[in-house]
DNA sequence: AACAAAAGCAACCGCCGTTCA
DNA sequence: CTGAACGGCGGTTGCTTTTGT
């Protein structure tokens, strides 16, 4: 017995957006059979539907399913993901079938769209989710002129794993950088004075050693699956609020489920003798950004010697 | 306000393993 | 056993929406 070629190649079936008597139409149908389809390739037909069967059923599988659910993912969803994503790589349906209401094509549009670019952020290689060199780190956190405050993150992020003087010092010229332009460095978490100008003679920075005690200790690709990658979700939006608001304003208290996001723990600003590593970039980014230990750049050696070797003018 | 660029996402394409005649 | 169709999957495209200038 021969079979008929696949209704996908007819040349009269319709392909596009899906309209809404369509989606009845399908549902309708469906339902009518207890939910149960047998064979796709005649449900077309069947259901009144000049749509290729194949197309029927990705319509039904990845969007009108009643399981499925809407609606941005969480954090321990996106967490889910990644880890079963560093185990079984690019199996998407098999990642969905751990995640309820989720479908494979949401999870892959999801991972392609968002996870994979936060990743490459912190310096994770989102396909061996193996910590990137630090050239790379640099080089994709810096290719957007409004990227700077993701090159510092990215820089800080490879801070843990440096390994040339070079490259450190390129880390620290876009902080240095980041100081100089006060809205990026808003941007990036650093609490400016409201009359903040980079020429002033007094600029207001974290404790430098704090700074570096916990960019130092940290190692993306060691632990960032078990630490609270967490503040992904709190990152964007941070991110967003920071690029769009008009910086650098006195900061209104933000909402409880929202915090801003490179930040550093507010234990370890109190205590800056206190050596406890972090445990993945979430300790940077989840905190409120509250410094109670500030110091200014002239009582800081370390800065001087840095501001002084840097190519950024005298202050 | 208008335009451009970027991001997000639904849908399509084509390959591959399985099923069936 | 063979070959064609089916169903499922991952990769990619292109349209729509959002954001930035």
């Amino acid at each position: 017995m021969v079979r008929s070629p696949c209704c996908c190649h007819d040349a009269g079936v319709k392909k596009g957006p899906w309209t809404e008597e369509e989606d009845r139409a399908l549902v309708e149908h469906i339902q009518r059979h207890g939910g149960h389809v047998g064979s796709w390739r005649n449900l077309p037909k069947a259901a009144g539907l000049n749509r290729c069967g194949k197309s029927c059923r990705l319509r039904w599988t990845n969007y009108l399913r009643p399981d499925i659910k809407r609606g941005n993912f969480t954090d321990d969803e996106e967490r889910l993901i990644i880890a079963l994503h560093a185990e079984l790589g690019n199996k998407w349906s098999t990642i969905a079938t751990h995640l309820d209401g989720r479908t494979d094509n949401e999870i892959k549009n999801y991972w392609n769209t968002h996870i994979r670019k936060k990743l490459l952020r912190m310096g994770v290689d989102p396909v061996t989710h193996q910590r990137l060199p630090p050239d790379d780190i640099l080089l994709n956190g810096a290719t957007t002129p409004a990227g700077l405050p993701e090159a510092i993150l990215s820089a800080a992020a490879s801070l843990g794993g440096l390994n040339s003087v070079l490259v450190q010092a390129q880390a620290l010229q876009l902080l240095l950088q980041a100081i100089n332009g006060g809205g990026a460095a808003a941007a990036a978490g650093f609490i400016m004075p409201n009359n903040f100008s980079p020429a002033a003679s007094s600029i207001v920075v974290p404790n430098f050693q704090d700074q570096m005690n916990l960019l130092a200790n940290y190692r993306p690709a060691d632990d960032y699956l078990n630490s609270s990658i967490a503040s992904f979700a709190e990152h964007d939006v941070v991110q967003q609020q920071n690029a769009s608001a008009p910086a650098p304003a006195a900061p209104a208290p933000p909402p409880a489920a929202l915090v801003p996001a490179a930040s550093f723990p507010q234990e370890v600003a109190a205590a800056p003798a206190d050596d406890r590593p972090v445990q993945g970039f979430s300790d940077l980014l989840s905190e409120p950004m509250e410094m109670p230990s500030m110091c200014s750049l002239e009582d800081d050696p370390f800065w001087k010697d840095m501001l002084e070797s840097s190519r950024l003018p005298p202050l």
